[in-house]
DNA sequence: AAAACGGGGGC
DNA sequence: GCCCCAGTTTT
């Protein structure tokens, strides 16, 4: 069988057949998520940011805690990013957060505080892209505005036997039109939150349900017995193996940190003196790590000391740390706009939002 | 079109 | 160990 990119056509009985059937699955199984509680653009707006790549089950506790911190607009607008950042900390991807607070300035300053109830000026907001604007429209508003995430990639791609590749360009294309075909013009809400649903519980990636389907009459993979002959929708990522090491630099009681800047990883977060190493392991030349805290610091050390080796693994990195602890011996603190570093008490890590191995750094000496 | 983003959960 | 996750932005 040839395979088409054109748009689909959904004849009308089996698009009304679509949405009847999903309604009434959405009505009796919806999940009762924290952020299903109301209709409120601020909550949608951020459940939708913070699920961004990001599992149900893990947002569930930062969400709860960034109500309680920023209960508006005005209060996270209002908030110092560190702040921010600080509450962000563990999720991850935190790019999401800065332009979370980017934007809350933006709707405070250019809106009012209200969200606009307009595709195009959702998706002008820092952070809110195809999706996260069609999703605040129609949850929020029941604006008739398509969805595609991963859920329903899975999902309209075997609806429609789509034999092409759904991550392609020409395979989000047409995604992009069925969801469009689809959407109804009233109730669209329900029926976002319906097909993300089922795509969740129902229409999983591995051993989907197609026997407790209520699209399985609907479905053209299904029909065709075809499931497990589509595409993958989602691309295998090739591992890369790296080697890094981070430094607890000591002058008495205190701990150099410095601020990660503007295009680094984990810019605005704080962390430990860290850098790649050529070599796996504690027993890597001294020389290394002496040489490489100096170019990053401007401080020197001796007498570094292995505290403990992290692995960890976050996109498609194999991360070995090995994690030091130094005293200073000279030098200056190499600080600047962009890289705030500083002495502070360990007991002021506290505060300052770092990263989950950084964290763990900060526990190991605590 | 591809890569970066730098966390976590499930099996 | 591998796969996947309510994507967006930059290169």
């Amino acid at each position: 069988m040839p395979v088409t990119d054109d748009a689909p056509t959904i004849a009308a009985p089996r698009k009304r057949a679509v949405r009847r059937r999903l309604k009434g699955w959405f009505a009796a199984h919806a999940r009762d998520l924290p952020w299903r509680e109301n209709r409120d653009p601020y909550r949608v707006w951020l459940s939708e940011i913070m699920l961004q790549q990001t599992q149900v089950e893990t947002v569930k506790p930062y969400f709860a805690r960034f109500l309680a911190a920023f209960p508006t607009v005005h209060d996270l607008a209002a908030a110092p990013e560190q702040q921010v950042l600080r509450l962000w900390e563990g999720l991850g991807y935190y790019r999401r957060a800065r332009g979370l607070h980017a934007a809350a300035k933006v709707l405070v300053s250019e809106h009012n505080g209200q969200f606009p109830r307009d595709l195009a000026a959702l998706q002008n907001l820092p952070g809110v892209g195809r999706y996260t604007a069609g999703a605040i429209a129609s949850i929020a508003f029941d604006l008739p505005a398509p969805i595609l995430e991963a859920n329903t990639i899975r999902l309209f791609t075997r609806l429609t036997a789509y034999r092409g590749d759904p991550t392609s360009t020409p395979g989000q294309k047409y995604l992009w039109r069925v969801a469009e075909a689809l959407v109804p013009p009233e109730g669209a809400s329900q029926f976002n939150q319906a097909v993300m649903e089922l795509g969740a519980l129902v229409c999983t990636p591995k051993a989907p349900k197609c026997d407790a389907c209520p699209l399985a009459k609907q479905c053209e993979a299904n029909l065709q017995d075809a499931v497990e002959l589509l595409q993958p929708t989602t691309k295998k990522l090739k591992f890369v193996d790296v080697n890094e090491a981070a430094v607890v630099v000591y002058k008495g009681e205190q701990v150099l940190v410095r601020q990660c800047g503007p295009g680094e990883r984990w810019s605005g977060l704080w962390d430990f003196p860290r850098f790649a190493v050529e070599s796996e392991g504690p027993l890597f030349a001294q020389d290394e790590l002496t040489k490489k805290v100096a170019e990053q610091t401007g401080v020197e050390v001796r007498g570094a000391s292995h505290l403990k080796t992290l692995k960890h693994g976050v996109t498609k990195h194999r991360i070995t740390l090995d994690c030091y602890t130094a005293k200073r011996t000279a030098g200056r603190l190499k600080s600047t706009a962009d890289s705030p570093t500083r002495w502070i008490d360990p007991a002021e890590l506290g505060e300052l939002p770092l990263s989950v191995t950084g964290r763990k750094i900060a526990k190991l000496i605590g």
